[in-house]
DNA sequence: AGCCTATGCCTAGGTTTCCTAGGCATGGAT
DNA sequence: ATCCATGCCTAGGAAACCTAGGCATAGGCT
């Protein structure tokens, strides 16, 4: 499945909720979330999360006292203010969407 | 409003349900149908149905018999498979981020 | 007549986004 | 001892979209 510019949302959405994750983590998570539907590859997650914290949208920081090394990302309110937006967007994508292909049906519909 | 990567799915759902139609009108369908969401600028429309066409999912030809020369777009037998492809894959990702971005609502849900 | 706007087509080039294709290190199971 | 899963990373390319133009003509207004 191709993610097509929504990469963003998903993941300030999967940190909104499942709070500090750690990238592998991330994925895991949209993979679970999704069905399977999102199966996204290392080299797209890792550096968007890298674009994220650029933005200062979320921030990170090497857990400790965990068997191995991890880079543990979380939102900052900029990132919350952020995710809530992209979730606006979002679903005017999909309105308009749903218009233009639902046409030929909603016409045809009382 | 970002089209992300749907852009073909549009372009063949106005051609499919309002038939032959050239370059300039399907900006304009896009505009009316998704209520001014969609205003998509030439230089990415007229693209994008060269390509179409160079994919054989569309064909053209110059319209005679008008004030303007027009090149006039329509869906080929390949176009429509295409479009309900495209259809069906835009809904699978719908669902999917839906289930990602609505976890915790729905978490929250009985 | 002259001008401006809307119509209608087009391309070149840059930016952004994502994926492919690797590389590297370690912990745990066999 | 070896292999797989975990966990991180980057470089480079491909695709998609937009910006910013250019070009031509019809029709309205002054």
């Amino acid at each position: 499945m191709d993610i097509r510019g929504h990469l963003d949302l998903l993941l300030l959405a999967v940190l909104a909720d499942a709070g500090p994750v750690h990238g592998y983590a991330v994925i895991a998570a949209l993979r679970e979330r999704s069905q399977g539907v999102f199966d996204i590859p290392e080299g797209t997650v890792y550096p968007a999360l890298h674009k994220l914290e650029r933005a200062g949208l979320v921030v990170s920081r090497w857990e400790q006292a965990t068997p191995r090394r991890r880079r543990v990302y979380e939102l900052t309110p900029d990132g919350r203010v952020a995710r809530t937006a992209k979730q606006r967007e979002w679903r005017g994508l999909v309105r308009g969407v749903q218009a233009v292909i639902g046409s030929a049906t909603l016409q045809g519909m009382a």
